[in-house]
DNA sequence: ATTTTATATCGTAATATTGCAATATAAAAA
DNA sequence: TTTTTATATTGCAATATTACGATATAAAAT
């Protein structure tokens, strides 16, 4: 089918399903890596830091904006991009919760 | 084209982007809430507690256990899931890194 | 006004993912 | 030994993703 049957799961899982799934390919993990690197927003440089062509690129800034990973704002000539706190700070509280979880763990078995 | 051009990226951000990938759909969020839930090696339940048909949930554990995520060992007549620390820790440090860099940042622009 | 620069969108081909019915496997129970 | 129970594998249809050439858009520079 091809379809996530995303009906049968909560608004958490999906919500956190689809986040990790947009950090899900190297070039949007590098796209990611370079916005923190550059330590601002960044008005058209990355593509030339991608191995992918200017199209392949702006797909996946797309679906990092879509995710709410990165925003951008037009800036005259070009767009400017940036990391979106929020975004990676929810994800990033999923894995906290998680290693509360494992930490608490007797590790009995395994 | 659908093949994901790995070669052109760090090893690190492959291996980051399959952990991800993985990670990225809400059956095996629910798998890994789960088995957090439970806080043990759970021996055959995991089917039951899924809206996924048998099949459907075994490819998912298989996918989950590829990257690296969840472990399992037979036993006896079923076989006993529980989550690989290692692989949660690694992820979870990449968030971490990540937190890191947004707290120095001096959000000035966006 | 024309050209250049930066980015997005469209169209399309190749490949991957999701899901399940049917079937296989293999240990446990009867 | 037959049946039951638990899980995996196969095969397939529906859909999604990845990538890029061609083209569109729109502001900046000439």
């Amino acid at each position: 089918m091809g379809a996530t049957k995303t009906d049968h799961f909560t608004e958490s899982q999906n919500e956190l399903a689809v986040l990790a799934k947009a950090i899900g390919h190297p070039a949007r993990i590098a796209i990611i890596e370079y916005l923190l690197k550059v330590d601002a927003c960044i008005c058209g440089d990355i593509v030339n830091e991608l191995p992918l062509s200017q199209p392949t690129v702006s797909q996946h800034l797309k679906e990092l904006k879509n995710a709410g990973l990165i925003k951008g704002s037009i800036e005259g000539n070009s767009i400017c991009y940036c990391i979106n706190e929020p975004g990676l700070e929810k994800i990033k509280g999923f894995f906290e919760h998680i290693s509360a979880h494992l930490a608490k763990k007797k590790n009995e078995c395994c």
